[in-house]
DNA sequence: GTCCAGGCTTTCC
DNA sequence: GGAAAGCCTGGA
């Protein structure tokens, strides 16, 4: 690695640590549970731990952490052991991702817990990124675990499958996706879904599976796979990716079976980071909206 | 089998 | 009042 890694006062601070912006990552959509601080740094909880994120000119501080959790935890979840560089170098070959990716330089992909992303991007049907986060925050204060302060863990597929829906549309409301929430989580709770088998499967073997779920459409699937299943080249296409292919590429109105299709030809294993940094560029600039 | 319209909750602009 | 990181159902 290229970077130094320092241990002090439960802190872990990343020198020099290039491709690693903080409001890239966490407002580019891919995660929902990360909140700015009047410092601009950013709190998360995730695999039960409280953790805050800041950028001090070239460092990355990892405040409330320590080398242990570092190593087991945040390394991987931050996807440091791969070569962002390398990924920009190739899709910057396209001018069009060039631009995307000067506007969203510090951008990673992260590993998420599966079922928190499974019930995260079930909820962001139809919906919108504000009230996606407000819904995962009551569900997760209503049927999570209390680790510190005001901060609750996401909850369990055993919990959820026991919910009520109808307390689940009223305390986290999450509408007409209520049913979809517990039945699903009903699935992964007695193994008719294992993780295991889309880990170790192919992109289009876990989506078939994954579309199985109530709730898990083509585009949920997608989101999925890329941000908990480590599918490089899934390619979720959402509104903002639709409109932005549709206005660079495609020059034309069309559906989004046509524009996965494309974007998998275009991006290859690389799609799911060109959708990233796509997203990112389109709904920050509002390219192709009405 | 594919394609498409309509409906779905609630919030935010 | 329309749009929002879409999915599901039913009919052509």
């Amino acid at each position: 690695m290229e970077y130094n890694i320092i241990e002090v006062d439960n802190k872990v601070i990343l020198k020099d640590m290039l491709d690693f912006n903080p409001e890239h990552i966490f407002e580019c959509g891919q995660a929902f549970r990360w909140k700015k601080e009047e410092d601009d740094s950013y709190t998360t909880i995730a695999y039960g731990k409280v953790v805050n994120v800041e950028k001090i000119g070239e460092d990355i501080i990892l405040n409330g952490t320590n080398l242990e959790d570092f190593q087991n935890i945040w390394f991987d979840y931050f996807d440091l052991g791969r070569d962002y560089g390398a990924i920009k170098a190739e899709l910057s070959k396209d001018p069009i991702l060039e631009e995307a990716i000067a506007f969203g330089d510090g951008i990673r992909v992260l590993n998420q817990d599966p079922f928190e992303m499974i019930i995260s991007f079930i909820i962001s049907a139809n919906n919108g990124i504000p009230r996606i986060k407000n819904s995962i925050e009551l569900l997760s204060k209503q049927y999570g675990e209390n680790i510190i302060d005001d901060y609750y863990s996401f909850p369990t597929a055993e919990v959820l499958s026991q919910a009520d829906p109808l307390d689940i549309r009223e305390i986290c409301r999450v509408g007409f996706r209520d049913v979809r929430i517990v039945q699903t989580s009903g699935l992964i709770h007695n193994g008719t879904i294992k993780y295991e088998d889309i880990f170790s499967g192919t992109r289009d073997e876990g989506k078939e599976l994954l579309m199985t779920l109530p709730g898990v459409g083509p585009k949920v699937s997608d989101c999925i796979l890329l941000f908990a299943f480590n599918k490089d080249e899934a390619f979720p296409v959402d509104v903002w990716v639709k409109r932005v292919m549709e206005h660079f590429y495609l020059k034309e109105d069309t559906n989004v079976k046509l524009i996965g299709a494309h974007g998998a030809r275009v991006f290859g294993s690389l799609a799911g980071f060109a959708q990233q940094y796509l997203f990112y560029y389109a709904r920050e600039q509002g390219i192709g909206k009405k």
